[in-house]
DNA sequence: GCTCTGTCTA
């Protein structure tokens, strides 16, 4: 017996297996349980083994053990195909041997990369059926399925409802959390967990720090990095790079590069981590200067390099560069993806290169996303070209797109043009099909405390006090000569209520507690989820000439940074 | 004896 043992052990190709397996037919040693099981799971779970292989040694298997079972359902959960782990084990389930807390782990690890819920709801009731609930791991397990796969409910119940817990549970929901769109949970749930006496480890703090990154929470930020710093996480690249991400997205490019410097280690994503913080600010040249730095450094770019370089270009309005540095990619044996195409035609578009954008589109070897279109439509809308604008948007409806965003851009490209006929089609057209439309909103962080803003919000506990600020904002700006541009609103109402419809955007409320709430003179920061609309850029840049306010803005593409009447993004965005 | 949690992407 043990013979057999370290001949599998000493395995290392699939030739070997075969080898292997011939050796035990001839000496009729295949149905010995546990060196078979071994030989199955080398099969279906190690570097060099093949699942097709694994599946056709089990089907030789007279009564398979559950650990034989076990062995094909742990292969196909992390192999090219997930949903047969599924199959296999609802196929198990049916037969009289024996599903054990394993099984359900790799069935539930197969619905969480397939994001399957329903699917994960029947394992859960026939783990509860099966008397698991106790067992932590498989616990975190499926909490980890409900989270990911969008049901945070669910996967706050599971944890509730746990006896046990262990790091990862802690871990698997506070990730959850933040990934989810309810990152101010996830701090919560991080402070929290170190009240009750538990220690965040490295995985713990990636969770927590996504989160501040998502928030612009730059005050729990600072507070984890100093966690990190305590607790000596800071030997691990992983972390690091999260904290560079994350002091970049709370506005702080140049924290954020103190990190990268002081990191005696790097890796490809430390780097690109670096580049994408840059081109988010709008730091062209730096993010180029980077992107050259690695080669020197060893580091040989990668298709997200390429991206974020190529983003730092558009940002920069490096449209020259841009183009040259996407042309350079086949030459460093990299092919283009649609984002990189996508990069390139915002970068054309911007600069109003509409034809050579569109001809990129058309020529591209794959087949554009609605990103793409998207990027081209909102081009055509600022440079006012009706004719592709048209194209762009028959492809979108083409693709079932229903955002309201690709309407509104439309409609808008007609009324720049006074074509209110096609404006009036546009609109009836949304009505018709009832358009998505992603609810607006924004933060902003006072003495450490996150307040959340959406448009027309009459819920904050200060709003009045908030809604006089606007109307004496609006008041200045007029007197300055701001005229509200109302052709950013559709609806069917008069001019003084579309004044007002954009007067309490989600920003400029956000804007307007920054302004009441800190001192005179202290920089604002507002975190959008969408783009900053454009009246809310043309108000924010006379607030802040007006106000003499630094007001930095970061809405779902970079930061805006205004002083002084201007943008950062000099109008190019 | 074997599971669970994870940074960067127009």
């Amino acid at each position: 017996m043990a013979y057999l043992e370290s001949l599998i052990q000493k395995c290392n190709s699939l030739s070997h297996i075969k080898q292997l397996q011939v050796h035990f037919i001839t000496t009729g040693q295949l149905l010995l349980s546990p060196s078979r099981t071994k030989l199955l799971e080398l099969c279906a779970v190690s570097p060099f083994g093949d699942l097709s292989y694994a599946t056709h040694l089990f089907r030789h298997i007279q009564n398979p053990s559950t650990n034989d079972w076990n062995a094909v359902v742990r292969g196909l959960a992390a192999g090219p195909e997930p949903t047969r782990a599924i199959l296999w084990y609802g196929t198990m389930s049916r037969q009289s041997c024996r599903v054990d807390a394993l099984t359900c782990s790799f069935a539930l690890k197969a619905c969480a990369r397939m994001l399957a819920r329903s699917e994960a709801m029947q394992i859960h009731s026939q783990v509860v059926r099966f008397g698991f609930y106790a067992d932590a791991l498989l616990m975190t397990t499926l909490l980890d399925v409900y989270a990911k796969s969008g049901d945070l409910d669910s996967a706050e119940k599971v944890f509730d409802e746990m006896d046990v817990r262990d790091i990862a549970s802690w871990n698997a929901l506070i990730a959850g959390l933040a990934q989810g769109s309810r990152p101010s949970e996830a701090i919560e749930l991080f402070n929290g967990m170190r009240v009750e006496g538990w220690k965040p480890n490295e995985i713990t703090v990636l969770g927590a720090l996504s989160a501040c990154s998502q928030l612009g929470a730059l005050k729990e930020g600072e507070k984890v990095h100093g966690y990190i710093m305590g607790e000596k996480l800071d030997m691990n690249v992983q972390v690091c790079n999260a904290v560079i991400d994350m002091y970049a997205k709370c506005g702080f490019a140049n924290k954020a590069y103190t990190v990268f410097k002081n990191m005696c280690r790097r890796s490809i994503v430390t780097w690109n981590t670096m580049i994408m913080a840059f081109a988010l600010h709008g730091d062209g040249y730096k993010a180029l200067e980077l992107f050259e730095q690695m080669g020197g450094a060893g580091v040989h770019p990668d298709a997200v390099s390429y991206l974020g370089a190529l983003c730092a270009c558009n940002h920069a309005g490096l449209v020259d560069d841009g183009v040259r540095l996407f042309d350079s990619m086949a030459g460093s044996g990299l092919t283009p993806n649609v984002k990189h195409y996508g990069s390139v035609v915002d970068l054309l578009g911007r600069a109003g290169r509409l034809k050579e954008a569109y001809d990129i589109v058309s020529s591209m070897p794959m087949t554009p996303d609605e990103v793409l279109w998207q990027t081209l439509l909102g081009a055509s809308k600022t440079y006012g070209n009706v004719e592709m604008a048209e194209i762009a948007s028959r492809k979108l409806v083409e693709m079932g797109s229903n955002s309201c965003g690709d309407f509104v851009l439309l409609s808008n490209v007609y009324a720049a043009h006074e074509r209110w006929k096609d404006v009036d089609r546009v609109r009836t057209a949304m009505k018709d099909r009832d358009v998505k439309k992603i609810p607006g909103f924004s933060y902003i962080e006072v003495d450490g405390v996150i307040h959340k803003f959406v448009n027309g919000d009459q819920s904050h506990f200060n709003w009045r006090e908030i809604y006089a600020k606007l109307d004496e904002i609006k008041f200045r700006t007029k007197a300055y000569g701001y005229v509200a541009e109302t052709n950013f609103v559709l609806h069917d109402i008069g001019q003084e209520e579309k004044e007002n419809a954009l007067c309490y955007h989600s920003e400029k409320l956000a804007v307007a507690f920054g302004l009441i709430s800190t001192a005179e003179g202290t920089p604002i920061q507002v975190i959008k989820n969408l783009r900053i609309c454009g009246d809310c850029h043309v108000v924010i840049k006379i607030i802040s000439k007006i106000y003499n306010r630094e007001i930095v803005v970061r809405d779902r593409a970079r930061f805006h940074r205004f002083t002084e009447g201007l943008c950062s993004c000099k109008d190019y965005w």
